[in-house]
DNA sequence: TTGACGATTCTATGATTCTAGAAATATAGA
DNA sequence: TCTATATTTCTAGAATCATAGAATCGTCAA
């Protein structure tokens, strides 16, 4: 991943609302989140929620699909993914220290103490 | 992690210099680097870099110290790995599906290929 | 104590972001 | 076609952020 785009990704993330977007999203898993749906959820008004979702989506974190009236929104776990994996692999450069711990807590197995995976 | 402090790090790099700084400090480990030296490195002024140091210490994600005239900045790499965590752990909600590719790349030994950890 | 140095704080200006009302666009159904 | 619904785009004011010059603070060495 590109710093641009990283900077990008981590500024959608970077806001209350748009994080409780995200978040929901990725609970909601691929089948998605209707745009009036989301912002039920959030309790955010049609515009302002619009904008967000166009930042989330221009970050590359959400795609969206339009379903009749309705477009769908869902979170694009494999940009999910690159971002992760861009911040760890700068944490790695001269201090492998923190890698341990970070590995340790990606590869318990789902429901393992302390988890919600 | 808090929510409000996770929005409050991922602002904090959500900002290109900001960034630069923070990926020179993981680079840098534990012993860190001086002010002085990391405004050099990122050729910035001296008061934009330290309103920048600010943002970062704020948020949580480097630490400073005194030595003599110089003060050494460090990144902090629990507070790192917590954001990280707390950003995965959202991930696992509904779709365990992205878990498994996370902890792949985070459990793979440093100097694997594609990897510069 | 004085001077030099490293760094921060103060301050003001310019730029960007946030928000939501109003208008416009797209679709479905009668 | 006409109407209702879902959503986006347009717009503007308010709020926040970014930047760097100038002044200040803390430390060291002579």
């Amino acid at each position: 991943m590109e710093k641009t785009l990283a900077v990008s990704a981590l500024g959608a993330l970077a806001h209350e609302g748009r994080l409780d977007i995200f978040r929901l999203l990725v609970r909601a898993g691929a089948e998605g989140m209707a745009a009036g749906d989301i912002a039920r959820a959030t309790d955010a008004a049609a515009s302002t929620q619009s904008a967000n979702l166009t930042i989330l989506s221009r970050a590359g974190l959400i795609m969206s699909r339009r379903a009749g009236r309705s477009i769908i929104y869902s979170a694009a776990y494999d940009q999910m993914r690159d971002l992760l994996g861009f911040l760890m692999e700068d944490c790695c450069g001269g201090n492998p220290a923190i890698c341990a711990p970070l590995a340790a807590l990606a590869s318990q197995p789902c429901g393992a103490e302390g988890k919600t995976c």
